[in-house]
DNA sequence: ATGAATAGTTTCTTATCCGACACTATATTA
DNA sequence: TAATATAGTGTCGGATAAGAAACTATTCAT
């Protein structure tokens, strides 16, 4: 057992997303939900299998998304946001809208993620992002 | 310019405020501005000199807070946030907001509750994994 | 001549992240 | 019998982050 130490809540949160591929997860798995473990890898070409699982597990473990395993073979998972892991989109969307505007005026390119506006009609578009 | 491969804007905001002081270090200037490097040290014990100069410096370095050196001794040094940073708030507000709720649900123990409007010292909060 | 005050800098060392790459398990299909 | 598809594990090692402790520079007041 190993205990953290945070000087606010905003650590906490920013423990939360943080990692190296977090967000970028959460954007996708909140775009098309559930999301597959391959449908991931494949959303994510540079991120390798153990840094997938890797972050899966820790977003899991922390109760921002649910893995639901099914018994088949070959194996299918499926990934969804929990009410917390949905509560965090609206961070991740103004994150996205700084980061817009930021690079604009520092002119900095960057690489392209699906805009969540794109987010198609499904179970969770309740959330109105 | 130095360019880092971002693989969507949200990475940019992270990559900004993500070191590990930054979010406090912006949150007590935003309390408090102009802040002097020497009341910094005193809210921020934990934080080496080293340390504080060098979020400081990328914080400068990325636009986020002005640095202003007075010609005395012994030298004054003030920071205040320029525009970019100003707009990073609603984000540092959001977070904080969320980590709020979520340490309440997950029972992460609590020992502060600074808000945008009060001035604590930082307090300390844990969570055990 | 010395000490105090402020804002740092320098060096050394340890801790952690994370990428590359290889490997695993199993029912179904050809 | 071998290939296929899916969802992962395991190990190694280099790069980076970051803490501790000591040191620096300047001018004014005593």
């Amino acid at each position: 057992m190993k205990t953290y130490e945070f000087n606010c809540e905003k650590e906490l949160t920013l423990a939360v997303i943080g990692g190296k591929w977090k967000m970028l997860i959460l954007w996708y798995i909140a775009l098309d939900s559930p999301q597959r473990f391959g449908k991931l890898r494949r959303l994510l070409p540079k991120v390798t299998p153990k840094m997938l699982t890797a972050q899966l597990r820790e977003l899991e473990q922390d109760g921002i998304i649910q893995r639901k395993v099914y018994k088949q073979v070959p194996p299918k998972v499926e990934y969804t946001l929990t009410e917390y892991g949905e509560k965090l989109i609206p961070i991740l969307k103004l994150m996205y809208e700084w980061g817009m505007d930021y690079a604009k005026h520092m002119n900095i390119s960057i690489g392209n993620t699906d805009s969540i506006s794109d987010l198609p009609p499904s179970a969770n578009m309740q959330r109105e992002i």
